[in-house]
DNA sequence: ACCTGAACACCGTTCAAGT
DNA sequence: ACCTGAACACCGTTCAAGT
């Protein structure tokens, strides 16, 4: 968890203009947005505060507690606010917004990629506005019942799991070896074992899942986002009892 | 990291069996599938292989690299085997196939949920069998060129977006006064505020995403994974140049 | 080649005290 | 109510030795 090579941390820096959850929040938020989850301990965000880590616990219970918050921080401009299209009969509209909104979210932060995805089981780090405006605007565009939950589900998957995996960050450490090792074995793919990654390898190179040496953030999958979101809401709207109902 | 109560590791336990890649990768595994994330150490692992912490460094150079492995290694039976109907003409029983076998997967090792979401950076930690496979059903499929691109990202995100959010784990520290609490405010939702998802609140209660306190250890969604797989498909097959070409 | 042994520089968290 | 200070029981990883 690369420990040596970091500055010595030995007491409280700041004067601690007087802390606060808010303060804590968004310091540990920016400590990850700039060196990244592995560097971030509760230690180190005490430092940053200019306080002893042991103030930290009177505004968060604990390490995963306070994860939990930065997330739903990274999060609080997902909900998209009223004046979009929203009762304007395309429910669609409405969907890719906040698909987009999420992805730039994570985008902004990514470093908490991973931990965004996975704080979707529950409530405890989510805008719970943001389960009530899906399921109105699903119900809106004729979701109900059984099919209302299943949509919904859907919907919050489709949400995470492309952007997920595109900003997924690769291990700290030796980056650059990584990147060029993984770029060296890309290019040296057997053309006999695996002739359609062979033959489609310019397309693919550093463009696709897998096959990448680098993440979203240095080379954005915009093209596959917008295609993925497309299938999706194509398949979502042949999910409607009536046929595909609000075209858009 | 709920340290306290543990079993205080000392010395090596076992006589050693001569060590491996195989088994300090196996045996890593199995502690986080019976511990969890949180749990898992390097020192811990040593103990339970019977070597003092540093000789599996002979083996693995960091945590992370094994961590890589132990995700490779979790997912080694998800590329379908060459009899599933992949040249009988229907492309999407193919996909269907390598979507269960990948819930499957993160089913049996759902600790590790998180992580296998994130290692599809890159093909460091995945077999590149899977990419060759996907790419050529799709070819066969009708995509080609830029199109090919679009929809390969598509599945693999399709592939692991629902799965990985279904069995993200809760913070493993107080897990029943969490689920506890977070039962009590869901079925505590303001109507006024709320009302779609108080009216369908039994429908959604622990069913839905954010809107659980247990996750697919506990509650799979079945029903929910079949329409999302039903969605993505759909929404692919109208990608297709010629409309929707053979028909399942 | 493979492992021991000691050491370094960190961790998260608890608990008792201070103000 | 909010923070200090000391302490506990851990970490990952490096390096020099052993066999």
């Amino acid at each position: 968890m690369t420990i040596r090579q970091r500055a010595k941390r030995t007491r409280p820096e700041r004067p601690a203009e007087t802390l606060s959850k808010q303060r804590v929040v968004a310091t540990a938020l920016s400590i990850i947005d700039r060196e990244g989850m592995d560097a971030f301990s509760m230690r180190g965000l005490a430092q940053a505060l200019g306080v002893y880590p042991t103030a930290v616990y009177w505004y968060v219970a604990n390490r995963n507690a306070l994860l939990a918050e930065v997330v739903a921080h990274a999060l609080r401009d997902v909900v998209p606010p009223e004046d979009v299209a929203q009762d304007l009969g395309d429910w669609t509209v409405w969907l890719k917004d906040l698909f987009g909104r999420y992805r730039n979210a994570v985008q902004r932060h990514p470093n908490l990629a991973a931990l965004m995805g996975a704080q979707m089981v529950s409530n405890a780090g989510v805008n719970p506005v943001l389960v009530e405006k899906i399921l109105t605007v699903l119900s809106a565009a004729g979701f109900k019942d059984e099919r209302l939950v299943r949509a919904f589900n859907s919907v919050v998957a489709v949400m995470t799991g492309f952007v997920t995996i595109e900003f997924a960050t690769a291990p700290t450490e030796d980056r650059d070896r990584w990147a060029a090792e993984l770029k060296r074995a890309i290019h040296a793919v057997d053309a006999r074992e695996h002739p359609v990654l062979a033959r489609n390898l310019p397309r693919l190179a550093n463009r696709a899942f897998i096959v990448r040496w680098q993440n979203g953030i240095d080379v954005p999958l915009d093209d596959s986002f917008e295609t993925y979101i497309d299938v999706a809401i194509k398949g979502l709207r042949q999910l409607l009892p009536n046929g595909r109902r609000r075209v858009s």
